[in-house]
DNA sequence: TAGGCCATCTGGTCCT
DNA sequence: AGGACCAGATGGCCTA
């Protein structure tokens, strides 16, 4: 399906994920300390016996083995007292050991959460998306692009986003939409301000790198760079573009500081959570819609959804009297 | 303050 | 026996 060559190993071999937070650093330091009275209890339940009682206790445990071998059930006959202390504490030692080892498991799995965030078409380093969303967001990923694999057409730019976003919380679903559109304002930037004549299709910007000549390489895993290569996914771009140059007051920010998800009226322009897929007529007005409001919120991204939906976008006159024309310069760009 | 998310602990089960 | 995996319980943190 996902003809993307993905190499595992790439994810697997990178460093370790830096641990940022406090708490996490709390929890390496608790990790550390419980392993260090792991190894004591391991080295004083298995190894250092130097004591006579020690080693009387050794020897009681040798012959409760003895005696268990050949009498299986008679463990808590006779000297069972010391036994179970010396087996209560092997038993606390291997709870130890395997709350390590849990710890250790959970940990691989929320890096390869981490790994997975990065590939997904919408990443922070700074906001993350829940277990959760991700998980959800990576099968609607999976599922579109497979689509497009399967038709053998890059879909409409509403479809595609509206695949991405199926399932979505509401709250995830504005993230994504508002980390398309910041990512798309990051690509246009870094297009040496020549945000109107790309000189690679927006849709570059949009699907896998192997879509791109220039990212013919899958993601670097590795790197700590990977916010950067990723930035470019975009689905927005040549919406964007259209009103980049008369739109100076909107210079949307970075996606890097904390991200506060644009509030997003569900009827409004980019409802697209748990709704029937929207024929391509429409797609047009939502597309227009979500991107000139995305491009001209007065407050940037915070603002670029709360539009309710019966407001008069100020432009709308001038998108309406040039539909038509954008539309096939959409279309020109979009399915180039 | 309730709810969501998360990390951790824990006991059970399955596999080697 | 021991490790991996899983799911439930619990408590902390954060946000609306």
């Amino acid at each position: 399906m996902l003809t993307l060559p993905f190499d595992e190993s790439i994810v697997m071999t990178e460093p370790p994920i830096c641990r940022k937070f406090s708490r996490e650093n709390e929890e390496a330091k608790q990790v550390k300390k419980l392993e260090s009275c792991a190894k004591q209890l391991v080295s004083h339940g298995k190894h250092i016996r130097k004591t006579p009682e020690e080693e009387t206790e050794q020897e009681e445990e040798d012959e409760d083995r003895e005696e268990e071998d050949e009498n299986g059930c008679q463990e808590d006959e006779g000297q069972g007292k010391k036994m179970t202390k010396v087996r209560q504490e092997r038993i606390k030692i291997r709870r130890v050991e395997a709350n390590a080892r849990e710890r250790g498991r959970m940990h691989g799995l929320n890096d390869a959460l981490d790994n997975l965030r990065k590939v997904v078409p919408c990443y922070s380093k700074t906001q993350k998306l829940s277990k959760i969303e991700t998980l959800r967001l990576a099968k609607n990923y999976i599922w579109a692009l497979s689509e497009i694999l399967r038709i053998g057409k890059r879909p409409d730019l509403l479809t595609f986003v509206q695949s991405l976003c199926k399932g979505l919380s509401q709250p995830t679903t504005n993230l994504v939409a508002g980390c398309l559109q910041l990512n798309a304002r990051s690509f246009l930037m870094s297009q040496s301000g020549d945000t109107l004549h790309h000189t690679r299709s927006p849709y570059t910007s949009v699907y896998p790198p192997y879509h791109s000549p220039e990212l013919s390489t899958p993601p670097s895993h590795g790197t700590l760079d990977n916010s950067k290569t990723m930035k470019p996914y975009s689905y927005c771009s040549a919406y964007e573009s259209f009103y980049e140059s008369t739109s100076p007051e909107c210079t949307s920010p970075q996606f890097e500081g904390p991200l506060s998800p644009p509030s997003m009226n569900y009827n409004g322009i980019f409802s697209l959570k748990q709704e029937e897929a929207l024929d391509y007529g429409k797609n047009y007005n939502y597309g227009m819609h979500y991107c000139a409001m995305a491009g001209r919120g007065p407050l940037g991204q915070s603002s670029m959804f709360r539009l309710p939906t019966d407001s008069h976008f100020p432009y709308d006159f001038h998108l309406r009297s040039q539909s038509l024309t954008m539309q096939d310069e959409l279309n020109a760009v979009f399915h180039n």
